[in-house]
DNA sequence: AGAGTCTGGTGTAACGATGCAGCAGTAAAA
DNA sequence: TTTTACTGCTGCATCGTTACACCAGACTCT
């Protein structure tokens, strides 16, 4: 505790508590402006800051929202959780963060957290295509903003979402890989199940139809073998995770250490896309160009095309998704799509703060922003 | 509100509110057993979780850690930042993350609201020499880990370092170098005003030293014309982010716009990478070998070194630091030092937690894991 | 038998902020 | 003069949990 209450504050200005509240709570025009000034003046000589723990108790509000994102490791996601968090703090609110890596199991049981701390508004964004595991939470109330991801069937009501147009940004990137005179393209991606992987493949496949090429006779690489969205960590966030004591501590450090040994999902991006090259390029007829779902992703299929003995640009041209930092320190520089990670944070946060202070459900809608394409030294002319 | 309450537990199992506190802080010895397996059973049939910020505001105690990076737009503290969480959710903890973009100011500023929110244990991440700025809330009793950093005079008593023994890992990338032929070598840092920077080039030069070398005759690049430590956003995390209402969201509002469009610190760690290359390579004798700070900047090192014409590894080689994934997606994939980034947070989660929840004072340690390196293909035989 | 001790609980007053209901005092309306 | 209305402020119960103080009953010791 810093120490001081609103008692103090109150002692301090001759009023009661309740008039030091009711400035606090912008309940200011209800008393005459020299008794707002004192408090004011009391307040910042004892450096006065309420108490969230007793504020949230009393009211059931809190200044914090989450975050849920596949995993922070991956550098596109740091990114966008330190925009949010700019824009989060100069209202006052703080930003929880919480990898999900893609699991909707894991995904549930944050929710599940966050709600029971009090939070009552989230910025979800694994882009899975079914809401359904987090339908409960929504319909108690608690206000989502979808990352990353566009509406879909059997939404819930008052859900908003946030994206990029990915699949204008996918066909950007393929009509890019057309204008330079491929022919022979490739879309390399994790497993398609989320919605903006969908998008952007059909993107992707629009483009080549409007460019007369039977989409269905490019290669397609999305990888799943094994099911990514499977029950692993079911006994995961383990029991002490709730709160409930010391006791049940063995069973948390078990999660733990599962935790810590997982895939990474996104971290396994890259390593897909590395894996995906070497093996679209054995094929008999290989791509020329390869269209990847994301940087980290792209960053591997330039790997794979490396280790097959061949150079990304000249012999096989590479467009990722997002613009992260690194794209630019490839070697070859990486040509991508960009997405405006500060508006999109902005907003995220802006709607969310509407609705928890309002409290208000004034239906969901669908924002969606205009992605940008940035050419750089990874796609060449064919035969160029 | 979950909504169940610790009354409605006490009422189905036929106790009282005390008895379930008891049960629900390990105070269990003092009943039945038949009683506790009642209580755990009513708990677990209404679904029951205590309430935090009931729990907070009666013990002044909270179940949440702070973590200060300077920014986790850089990949290598998004992934401390994942280890962190894994190891603490484990134990019912949550982690609240902020980006300092190792500014003191900015620093300051951040654990006087999260002591003000009633947390005790913080992971600082700045391995800014001096914590001069930030010893009075460790005097007032906030429970800290330095990551990245060792002991310096005039650290507070309490004060627990968590660092890889950056002279060695340092020492392990220039005698690599040395041992491969090159005798020519580059230093290339940021400014050198974190503790682990200094201890990394002292690494760095020791090498040299023992090679029979004269560390004043390698060159040392370390961009600093400007002051990166300033006083700028003097005025950030405005008044409203105290949570003192709406009044101040003006305020707030400018707060964020800097924010916004500050230059992400560890970003431009790859920026000052690449300048450092062009500058290094333009030298009247050139280096061969060049080590870099970190990841970041040595993949600005090696975009550098091709912008200048050469190869990176047969011409010019790279050695790193931290070992990101990305160092491994790199083209050539980059030499680098690795810090075992999961026992670290393991380590300075535990720590914290104990510090939190003994409120002992158990006095200052420095623990020193062992860095490794790991050689790819970035470094190359002289003339080799 | 009386004092002391142990066991297995319970009662209650906080923690700090909030916001409704209410209350003086004054002013205008009836 | 009474009624009604308004202004500017205060009292108080309340949110859910905790931990100290205490208590009845049974048992032990001398």
């Amino acid at each position: 505790m810093s120490g001081v209450t609103i008692h103090q504050v109150a002692a301090e200005a001759g009023v009661s508590p309740s008039t030091v509240s009711n400035v606090l709570n912008g309940r200011s025009g209800r008393m005459l402006p020299q008794t707002r000034e004192r408090i004011e003046q009391a307040i910042e000589r004892l450096g006065y800051r309420p108490n969230r723990a007793a504020r949230q108790l009393r009211t059931g509000r809190i200044q914090v929202i989450g975050l849920v994102v596949p995993s922070v490791a991956n550098p596109f996601w740091g990114t966008f959780a330190r925009h949010l968090e700019g824009a989060a703090l100069a209202e006052g609110y703080h930003v929880l963060l919480c990898n999900s890596e893609r699991d909707p199991q894991r995904e549930r049981r944050y929710l599940e957290e966050l709600w029971a701390d009090g939070i009552r508004g989230v910025v979800l964004c694994s882009s899975l295509p079914s809401l359904a595991h987090v339908l409960p939470l929504v319909d108690r109330g608690l206000g989502m903003v979808a990352f990353d991801r566009t509406a879909q069937a059997g939404d819930p009501e008052s859900l908003v979402n946030i994206s990029v147009d990915n699949v204008v940004g996918a066909g950007l990137a393929a009509k890019h890989l057309l204008d330079l005179g491929h022919r022979r393209l490739a879309f390399v991606s994790g497993s398609l199940g989320s919605v903006n992987r969908r998008e952007r493949f059909r993107g992707f496949t629009s483009a080549l139809e409007a460019a007369g090429i039977d989409p269905s006779s490019a290669l397609v690489w999305s990888g799943a073998s094994e099911e990514p969205f499977g029950d692993r960590d079911a006994a995961g966030l383990g029991r002490d995770a709730a709160g409930l004591g010391r006791d049940a501590a063995g069973l948390g450090r078990a999660a733990t250490h599962e935790l810590l040994h997982e895939p990474f999902g996104d971290r396994d991006a890259a390593g897909l896309g590395r894996a995906a090259a070497h093996e679209l390029l054995r094929e008999p007829d290989p791509p020329t160009a390869i269209v990847a779902i994301n940087d980290m992703c792209a960053l591997g299929v330039c790997a794979g095309i490396r280790d097959a003995g061949l150079r990304v640009g000249a012999d096989v041209s590479v467009v990722g998704f997002d613009d992260i930092v690194l794209a630019d320190l490839a070697a070859p520089a990486l040509t991508t799509v960009r997405q405006p990670l500060a508006e999109m944070a902005a907003a995220a946060f802006a709607h969310l703060r509407t609705r928890i202070e309002t409290g208000g459900n004034e239906g969901g809608r669908s924002i969606l922003l205009r992605p940008e394409l940035v050419i750089r030294a990874s796609t060449v002319a064919r035969g160029g």
